[in-house]
DNA sequence: CTCTTAATAGTCAGTACGACTATAAAGAGG
DNA sequence: CCTCTTTATAGTCGTACTGACTATTAAGAG
């Protein structure tokens, strides 16, 4: 068949790419992965990670060799990885059309990306500190960020910044550090138990938390994904007068 | 510059084409509207409206143009229409490389579609009865009835799914249909009415339903877009023992 | 005129949540 | 060694929200 008939439509040919935001918390802080551009347009700036989709995979297949290949990481099968949106705008690149279709990607720790062939100047900015970016990659962001907050009110997809086995204090941060709050410890502490499958104790051993204080407990993930009743983040439209 | 350079990668073109899942009410049941497909292939299946996006045009443009043009409607311009995710897989049509960013459409009343050109055959299908589709457009069907069920959750989303005024039954029925449950209605009727910005009464007249019953007061959609706290399905994943 | 239907008003108990206080267990600094 | 600070954990209390109900009102059907 003549790709041209195809459904009594001009068959239009488009350039296909993944944009990747990378989240990770370092030092209580959130961070997004970025390279710096080598060439034009938007020369040394810096941008999302990302790259054309190949022939023969998926977006998302496209989205974790992407990003094994900028963070030099090797598990990425087991990561979360969330399609954000596309992003079609006509002239959202200037030389050529290029649609792209963008992932939200959580890590847990966050060593520094010892670059594959392909990113030599990948590196881990401070998210305050990541604009302006390349293209529309400041908005990408903003969604990416946005998306991520939303979800960790009705999701477990906190667990995911954290290690294998972490004290609820870490979680906390996590929490506080997306939403860009305070929230009240005992609260957050008796919201988290009371959901069942969330958090599960780690029978053995306490944790220090690296230094001063009461050693913590350890908690993994639990088998749960969905929080019901939701975790809502506070503030926001506030309650009726 | 040669599109073959661009940040060292290879250049694959892709054909881009967008899905609608265009939903609406009628008569108390969720409907879908599909296209007859006349070629091979899933040639005489029915299928999502959609096409391809054209040069200057963003998938979201092309979407609404693809609405207009298969629903006879005009006024595509003030509807609700959502971005759900973007279908890639390298084998999901099998005559060539087609990557479809797939959108969700939420009418209030159903005209029959007179089709234009494109569409002689587009019609309202009940949504119990749309499987099996062509291509991988159940999954999508899917998807967008799920995205749309969690958006009533926590958005005032409800209201595109009713004409510009509507009784509070007829929203409630949008939330029944849509979850497939039964509500309270006095409980159904005090959430709404406290959450501010969300219905506003029309201060005339009342309406009688079609039929039996007291009439019941007119509401306009208020200004707010989002439900806080959110209005959420029953059931699910039961509360903890 | 009565029955049915649907809208609206109101009650009540269980639960969740925000704000808060109290206690326990560690390190830091004298 | 003792105390202060820090962090984890336990518990309290009042308000708001929710689910399950009952009651009343206003229409059409027969």
């Amino acid at each position: 068949m003549e790709v041209a008939d195809y459904d009594k439509h001009a068959y239009e040919p488009f350039a296909v790419t993944v944009d990747l935001a990378v989240l990770t918390l370092r030092a209580g802080a959130l961070h997004v992965l970025l390279v710096e551009r080598g060439q034009e347009p938007y020369a040394g700036h810096l941008a999302l990670p990302g790259g054309f989709v190949q022939p023969a995979e998926s977006a998302e297949t496209a989205a974790r060799r992407e990003l094994a290949e900028e963070t030099g990481l090797f598990d990425v099968s087991g990561l979360h990885l969330e399609q954000l949106r596309t992003y079609s705008e006509p002239d959202r690149d200037p030389r050529m059309r290029v649609v792209s279709v963008a992932f939200a990607a959580l890590l847990p720790d966050a060593p520094e990306p010892h670059g594959g062939s392909d990113a030599a100047d990948a590196r881990w900015v401070p998210y305050s500190a990541a604009r302006p970016l390349a293209f529309d990659h400041d908005r990408i962001l903003a969604d990416a960020h946005e998306r991520v907050g939303a979800k960790l009110e009705y999701s477990c997809l906190a667990t995911a910044f954290c290690p294998a086995e972490f004290t609820l204090g870490e979680l906390q941060q996590v929490y506080e550090t997306v939403w860009g709050t305070t929230l009240d410890r005992p609260n957050f502490r008796r919201k988290v138990l009371a959901t069942p499958g969330f958090v599960e104790q780690v029978p053995g051993a306490a944790r220090l938390t690296g230094g001063r204080g009461k050693p913590a407990a350890l908690y993994r993930a639990g088998p749960a994904t969905a929080l019901h009743p939701p975790l809502l983040r506070p503030s926001r439209e506030g309650r009726p007068a």
